[in-house]
DNA sequence: CTGAAAGCGCTTACAG
DNA sequence: CTGAAAGCGCTTACAG
C-alpha cells in the first residue's frame, strides 16, 4: 500500500500527530524533530494524500468553474477562454486547482453549482456570466456558499464581482466618434436582459445626449443574439431608414456583420465592436474594437475569491476593469 | 453541521452501513428500506460528502490534465483548445470532473504530474503532448498510473495515445497537389524532436517518390519553430533557390509567414498548412488546411481512458482519427 | 437483506 | 514541544 503518516512516524519515532504537524507547517515544532521528519519522508518518498487532509480539513483548495454556454460553442468564444486563462493563472499562483463544468442552459448551470456546493469538491464557484434572475447567484447566496462572478449581478446584495465599467467604456467610444466628425451614429446593442446590454446603450445615449446631438431611435437597434447575422440584419433595418456615419455594435460578431453590409452596399460607414477577438484584426473595411481585457477579468475574479476564502480583506467587494479603445482605420 | 450520513440513518431507523448501500446503489438491498432511505434524504436534503467518499474508495472520479504551454499561450493554440473541449465533452458525459495544470516547461509538466499522482487528487492522467524523452510518459510508465497520450509515444511499450496518421495525412494531401498539376513542391516542416514532424515528412517524401518525382532537399526546410515569421524566412530561403508550384507546411501559421512571402513578392504558389485554424478561413491568397480534428482527439483520449479507468476493455490501446483536407482556391 | 465495527489517511483539541 | 485519542464522512468485509 502507499506510504502514509504512521510509516513516517515509525521510521522517525514520533507519533503521526508530530508528522502531521511538520506536513502542515505547525510552529511549535522542535527544528531536531523537524529534520528527522523531514528525513524520514524522503526516505519512504512519503507525500501527504490529499484527499484524507482534505477530508479533515474540510477545504479542497480548489474553486469550481461554471462555463455557461453549449457543448457546440465551449472554448470557442475567446471571452470565456481568456476569462479562464486569467483565473488559472492566478488561481496556479496561490496553489488553487480549478474544476471546470460547463452547462448549456441556465438549469444546467444551476445543478452544476449544486453538485459543486453539496459534494463539498470545491471552496469556492466562479461563475463567469449573471443572468437578469439568476438562480446560481440566488442559490449560492442563500447558502453563504463563497463565490465571485465575472460580470456585474443585477442586485447587488454583498456578492463580489468583477466587471468593466461598460457605461464609460461606450461613452468614451462615441465621444471619439463625435470627435471624428460622426455626427449621426446608430447603435447596435445585445439582448437586454444582460446587463452590460443596458449599460453599454446608456452609455451611447448619454454620450450624444451630453453633445446635445439627440438619439435618433430609428437608428438604435436591440440584436436578439450576437452572430454575424444578427448584425447584418440590423444594418440593413438602420440603413433602410437613414445611413450613420458610424454604427457602435456591443460585440465584434455583430460588427463582422455590419461590415459585410456595407462592403455588399459598397457604402462607407465606420463600424465598432467589442471584445477585440482575434479575427477583428484581420477586417476589411477596419473594426475598431473595445477590449475588455477577458483576462484580467478572470485574474481579478480568482484574487478576489481566494482572497475571501484566505480570510484577507478585500478593500471592496468587485473590481473594475479597465478597458482599452483599439482603434483601427480601414486603408482604402 | 452539514447533514451526514448518520442522521439520515436515524431518521430512517436503519444503519448507517444501510444508507450506505443505497447510495453506492448496492444491489442487495431491499425495495422497502431503499425508498424509507430516499424519503429520509429527501427529507433532510442529504447530499454525499464526495470527499468522504473519494477517501474510502480511493477513486475521485477526475481526471487531471496537463497543459503543455507557456503563461502567455495558454488557451490561444486553437489546438489545445479543441481537445479540451472534446475531452470535456465526454468526460462530463461519463461523471467524470477535470482538473487542469499547465506547465511552462517539460519539468514543470512533472512536477504537476508529480503532484497529481502523490495527492491522489486524480484517477487518470492526459497528457496533451508528447516529447521525445518524455519524463511525464516515463513516470506515468513506472508508477503504472494509468494515463493517456494525445500524439503518438515515441517508444510506445503499452501506452494509451490517440494520434492522427500524420503519414498519410501528408502522403495524401501532396497527392492531391501533384494531381493538380504540381510537380515542384515545397516542404516547410517542424522540428524533428516532435514525432509527428517526422511523420509528415515521410508523407511528403513517399509521396513524390511513388510518382517518381524526386526530393529536392534545396525545397525541403525545417522550421525552428510553428511561427509565422519562420515560414515567412524558410519561404525566402527556398525561393532564393527556386520557386516551386506549391509548398506543404505542417503548421497554418507556418502557412500565413509563407502566404505573406508570396504576396509581397508577388509570385503565385499554391500553399497548405495543418490544424485549419479559424484565422486560415479568411487568408488572401487562400490557404488549404488540414484539419486534425482536435476535438475528436481530445473526445477519443478521455475515451480511452476512461474505459480503462472503469475496467472495460479497450478493443485498442489507441485510436486514430481521422484528419478532413480543407481546400481553398484564391479568388484571384 | 442488514448491522456493528474497523478502516480510508489525515487533523487537532486536550493534556502533559 | 509532543502524544493518545477522537473525529472528518463515508465504505465494506464479516457475521448473522
Amino acid at each position: 500500500m502507499a506510504i502514509t503518516i504512521k510509516d513516517v512516524a515509525k521510521l522517525a519515532n514520533v507519533s503521526p500527530s508530530t508528522v502531521s504537524r511538520v506536513i502542515s507547517k505547525s510552529p511549535r515544532i522542535s527544528e531536531a524533530t523537524k529534520q528527522l521528519v523531514y528525513a524520514a519522508m524522503d526516505e519512504l518518498k512519503y507525500k501527504p494524500n490529499a484527499i484524507a487532509r482534505n477530508l479533515a480539513n474540510a477545504s479542497t483548495k480548489t474553486l469550481g468553474l461554471i462555463i455557461p454556454n453549449q457543448d457546440e460553442n465551449l472554448f470557442k468564444n475567446p471571452f470565456f477562454i481568456q476569462a479562464m486563462r486569467g483565473i488559472s493563472i492566478y488561481a496556479q499562483k496561490k496553489n488553487y486547482k480549478i474544476m471546470f463544468n460547463y452547462g448549456a442552459s441556465p438549469e444546467d448551470e444551476l445543478n452544476f453549482v449544486h453538485e459543486f456546493v453539496n459534494s463539498k469538491w470545491v471552496d469556492g464557484v466562479i461563475l463567469l456570466t449573471a443572468y437578469e434572475n439568476d438562480l446560481c447567484i440566488e442559490y449560492l447566496n442563500h447558502e453563504s456558499f463563497p463565490f465571485v462572478v465575472v460580470g456585474r449581478p443585477y442586485n447587488i446584495h454583498d456578492i463580489m464581482w468583477v466587471d468593466n465599467d461598460n457605461f464609460q467604456a461606450t461613452y468614451n467610444l462615441v465621444n471619439t466618434l463625435i470627435q471624428k466628425s460622426c455626427q449621426e451614429i446608430g447603435f447596435i446593442g445585445g439582448p437586454q436582459k444582460y446587463i452590460f446590454s443596458k449599460d453599454r446603450l446608456e452609455g451611447y445615449k448619454r454620450a450624444l445626449e451630453l453633445r446635445n446631438l439627440s438619439v435618433h431611435p430609428e437608428l438604435v437597434i436591440e440584436a436578439m443574439d450576437f452572430t454575424e447575422d444578427e448584425g447584418y440584419r440590423a444594418m440593413a433595418e438602420i440603413c433602410s431608414r437613414s445611413i450613420p456615419h458610424a454604427v457602435v455594435t456591443t460585440d465584434d460578431l455583430l460588427g463582422f456583420g455590419v461590415l459585410k453590409y456595407i462592403k455588399e452596399h459598397g457604402i462607407k460607414v465606420k463600424v465598432t465592436g467589442f471584445n477585440n477577438i482575434p479575427l477583428s484584426e484581420y477586417q476589411q473595411p477596419a473594426l475598431t474594437s473595445v477590449d475588455i481585457k477577458a483576462e484580467d477579468l478572470g485574474y481579478n475574479a480568482a484574487k478576489l475569491l481566494i482572497r475571501a476564502l484566505e480570510g484577507m480583506e478585500n478593500p471592496v467587494n468587485h473590481y473594475i476593469v479597465g478597458t482599452e479603445l483599439v482603434e483601427r482605420e480601414s486603408t482604402a
